[in-house]
DNA sequence: AATGAACAGATTTACAAAATTTGTTTCATC
DNA sequence: GATGAAACAAATTTTGTAAATCTGTTCATT
């Protein structure tokens, strides 16, 4: 049953699950119908049928399409970074930039977030799996012979969850997504110098604990 | 087991909304009636509603009660701590902890995770905060000079988002969750040492208080 | 203080009829 | 040859309505 494969046929494939994209986008999924999809795609339901067996099949194409975009932009960048550090940081931006740009993702997020966090929590582990691989090359670079899977392992697992809560919790400021990584690695830093050997000179007047306390509301 | 009772009035109060989390650890809140709040709690109906004006009020209570003890009982944890990097393990820890302890969270998370969701959406920013109190003053302990409560703020953000994951997505292996905090610190003490200068004892030294490095299984 | 029972009103459940949607088929059209 | 339009049975969702259940109040009783 593989066709031969003309451009059209792919096109319009495309365009039917790009238009069914656009159609959640603007009424969600739980009352999307067939008759939806028709109407943004521009295309007939004779031909929506004549592409996917059934509108389960055709969500579930999407789907996977949509994840599998996802993921290959977001870690396209990662790919791309130099040092770890970039990396990560390049690694958060764009999950944002990518929720945010999402319409589609937004909307799911608001009518139906129990299907999102279903998605992530299947996904997490593929996700974990990848990042690995991108993760575990640059830990290599950076001390090849101690480092053994294990820690790529658990900075993966880390990196993953950060991601998630990017993805659940998009944060408008990409400045403090910045500075998290900064403050982080000065929190690290700061326990090395402290807890280990001899520290250059980071605690002294510690007393003072100004926290400043704002209160923020709350619901 | 306490069967002291000091003050009638508020054990009773708090037998309620014990028999309210048991109830919905049993059955889910979606068909929680008074009837399964009484048959849990070992109180009449009568006494219910002399207690709380309404079903909505005393699932209101409990929900503000439990919230309150979940934060109350993490942050202990990690203000006894006495290293920042013990007070985030800590914090994470805890975390864990608690959810896996906690019957009534686990049914929420399955039946329900919507609401759970919507509910940490809207905690988040009162949880950032706490932990900024905190965590600030740590910060400050080790570098008071030149640390703005800016970085505290960033770092507040990002701890809140680790914790969140191990909220929904709590990881079987505690291991591992260390492991990730020191995955993290020679990741980012690598690009130190390749992004900056001439590291005098770069990626070293894992006899520290909590690190020790062994293989976990992956689940 | 706490219980149990009785009660009106609101809410949920149960179920059948009606309306809509799905998936298939056929035929005309470009 | 690919697409659109329409007709169609089957499956699904929506709608209307009666019965059952639950809520919240009251009151006599322990």
């Amino acid at each position: 049953m593989v066709e031969a494969a003309p451009d059209a046929t792919i096109a319009t494939r495309e365009r039917i699950l790009d238009g069914a994209r656009e159609a959640i986008a603007l009424h969600g999924v739980a009352k999307l119908g067939m008759a939806d999809i028709c109407a943004t795609s521009g295309m007939s339901r004779g031909t929506l049928y004549r592409y996917f067996g059934s509108r389960e099949e055709l969500l579930l194409e999407l789907s996977r399409r949509e994840a599998e975009r996802f993921r290959d932009e977001v870690l396209a960048a990662a790919r791309e970074a130099a040092t770890p550090e970039e990396q990560l940081r390049l690694l958060l931006e764009q999950v944002t930039q990518e929720v945010q740009k999402n319409r589609a993702l937004q909307r799911l997020l608001e009518s139906d977030p129990a299907r999102v966090l279903a998605a992530i929590r299947a996904q997490f582990t593929t996700i974990r799996g990848q990042l690995r691989e991108i993760l575990g090359g640059a830990l290599e670079a950076l001390a090849p012979v101690e480092s053994g899977l294990v820690d790529a392992d658990h900075l993966a697992d880390w990196v993953t969850r950060l991601l998630l809560t990017y993805y659940l919790v998009p944060d408008s400021e990409p400045e403090r997504m910045r500075s998290g990584l900064a403050a982080m690695h000065r929190m690290l830093a700061g326990v090395d110098a402290s807890g280990e050997g001899e520290p250059s000179s980071p605690v002294e007047g510690a007393q003072g604990a100004s926290r400043s306390s704002d209160s923020d509301g709350d619901a």
